[in-house]
RNA sequence: GGCCCGUUGGAGAAGUGGCUUAACUCACCAGCCUUUCACGCUGGCAUUCAGGGGUUCGAAUCCCCUACGGGUCACCA
């Protein structure tokens, strides 16, 4: 596959959504794997719902998960301008082109004109539609229209009894009827171009070869095929991915729990684990693997390998990816990412000393093999901060009343009371040593102090537990807790 | 409703007429490891490919019908 030229097209009416991510990443993913380039365009062409915030929402998500392009409305390059909206005058250019060869022209129906053919057909138990009524207007009509204050919108002139052949790279020849296709505006009132006119003079100009998009546009690219007849331009390929279900089997939309990419980044997922999932609804490799990085990926990718069938968002899979790169990374980067979620929380303050970062390195380092997600990490703090501990049942309390219980805890406090400094290994030794010297099995030394410090059965090692509280906030929970009993 | 797309275990999927008595991964279950939980390891988990017809020596794979799910029919993209 030569010069490969690949876009995504959002339309910045809200934050990225996972769906679009997705298409993101497959564009990015074919254009790096064949050398090609890939086109950021911004379609806000819909002036009611489009927001520069949305904007730079979607370019900080893509960023993120380490999706970048060649040219786009913040880096430029030879086609631009990149945003639709900055490109009027070439839609109103090609719209006259149609009209001055017959293949398109202006309506002056009203809406409450539209609406009523709508529902003529209705009443005529016909499907609703446009009734084609502007096709064949006079000057003196138009003139009169225009006098009458009426403002037109460009329709495009859909040919009767055509077949419209789609040859999709996932779906396979896809056949389209035009006469069941009404015709359909490209230039709205205001002047602004319709999506199916601007995308395709868009991917014509900036010399688009592959376009990947989302299944719901499949039932649009027959309209979007009869523009570029109608200028005489070559065809891209098309690629129409299908959607990303939720549980229920129905679009993934909010109902379904997260749906745009920042979620995603603030409930505390990496962003490759993002990117490994998103790559896998869909797409897979053959093979057995199922952990990929972005360049195995770009490796790998091919459009053939890409499925027909809608991939269904599941939550476990992400947690367990995720899970699996977190414990991949290093402590450092770990605790690095996870300190402004303990910040937001409230268990670090916003300048964090030296010392306040090496402690959160031990809690990070104690946790990290048991979190799916950096948010996890606020869970476990309970066991860490407070002089006071909670039961968690019944079961734990009546630990404490095992008969050893007494020589157990004196033996921690005397080795911890011989320690300088509190550190994981150190406090390793020491307990190890308790269980020889008191000649009891691992779990009556063990699960006596794991609930006397924490109220908990479980929970990370407890040689990190004890440094990470230190000396101080031991002995003061061993007070507590044995006070209780 | 018309048109279009899809349907392999709870989920993602491999499979493109015989190598399939249907890979692999998640989830789930059992065991091992371990001071607990988790991690890790080992094993189990569809005699069957939505249902029904057909084509064929042979079908999850090709054809038809039915059912179910979804998309689209806007001066939204």
């Amino acid at each position: 596959m030569d010069n490969v030229k690949v876009r995504f097209a959002p339309s910045p009416t809200g934050p990225l959504h996972i769906g679009g991510a997705r298409s993101a990443l497959f564009n990015y993913l074919l254009a790096r794997r064949y050398g090609g380039k890939m086109v950021l365009r911004i379609e806000d062409t819909d002036l009611e719902r489009s927001s520069r915030q949305s904007e730079v929402n979607i370019i900080e998500s893509l960023k993120w998960l380490g999706i970048n392009w060649d040219e786009g409305p913040d880096v430029g390059g030879d086609f631009g301008p990149y945003r639709q909206t900055e490109r009027l005058n070439i839609y109103t250019n090609y719209a006259k082109e149609l009209i001055e060869k017959g293949l398109a022209y202006r309506c002056y129906c009203s809406e409450e004109e539209l609406e009523g053919q709508r529902q003529a057909f209705i009443a005529k138990g016909e499907l609703p539609r446009y009734s084609g009524c502007c096709r064949n207007l006079t000057k003196e009509q138009e003139e009169k229209f225009l006098q009458e204050g009426r403002k037109p919108v460009v329709r495009f002139k859909v040919p009767a009894d055509q077949l419209v052949v789609i040859d999709d790279l996932v779906r396979g020849t896809v056949t389209f009827e035009s006469n069941g296709i009404g015709d359909y505006v490209i230039i709205k009132s205001d002047g602004i171009p319709t999506y199916n006119f601007a995308a395709v003079i868009d991917d014509y100009l900036m010399q688009i070869t592959h376009v990947i998009r989302a299944e719901e546009h499949l039932s649009n690219t027959p309209r979007q095929v009869m523009v570029y007849e109608a200028l005489g331009w070559k065809l891209p390929k098309f690629a129409h991915i299908s959607l990303i279900l939720g549980k229920d089997k129905t679009k993934m939309s909010k109902r379904h729990g997260a749906t745009s990419v920042v979620q995603y980044k603030e409930q505390g997922y990496l962003p490759e684990a993002v990117v490994n999932f998103l790559a896998l609804l869909g797409w897979s490799s053959g093979g057995e693997e199922e952990i990929f990085t972005m360049e195995q990926l770009i490796e790998q990718f091919s459009l053939d390998r890409v499925a027909k069938n809608p991939a269904v968002f599941d939550m476990e899979k992400l947690k367990w990816i995720n899970g699996y790169y977190i414990r991949q990374s290093s402590v450092e980067r770990i605790t690095d990412l996870a300190i402004p979620f303990l910040q937001d929380a409230g268990y670090l303050p916003q300048d964090i000393t030296p010392e306040q970062y090496e402690w959160t390195k031990l809690v990070v380092t104690s946790v990290q093999e048991k979190i799916h997600s950096l948010q996890e990490i606020i869970d476990f703090m309970k066991l860490f901060v407070g002089e006071k501990v909670e039961f968690e049942n019944e079961e734990a309390k009546l630990v404490l009343k095992e008969e050893q219980v007494p020589r157990v805890i004196e033996a921690l406090r005397t080795k911890i009371n011989e320690m300088d400094i509190i550190e994981p290994e150190g406090v390793k030794k020491a307990l190890k040593a308790i269980t020889k010297e008191t000649k009891l099995g691992g779990r009556k030394v063990f699960m006596p102090i794991r609930v006397a410090l924490t109220g908990q059965m479980h929970g990370p090692d407890l040689h990190y537990i004890i440094a990470i509280l230190g000396k101080e906030l031991v002995e003061k929970r061993l007070k507590h807790t044995l006070s209780k009993n």
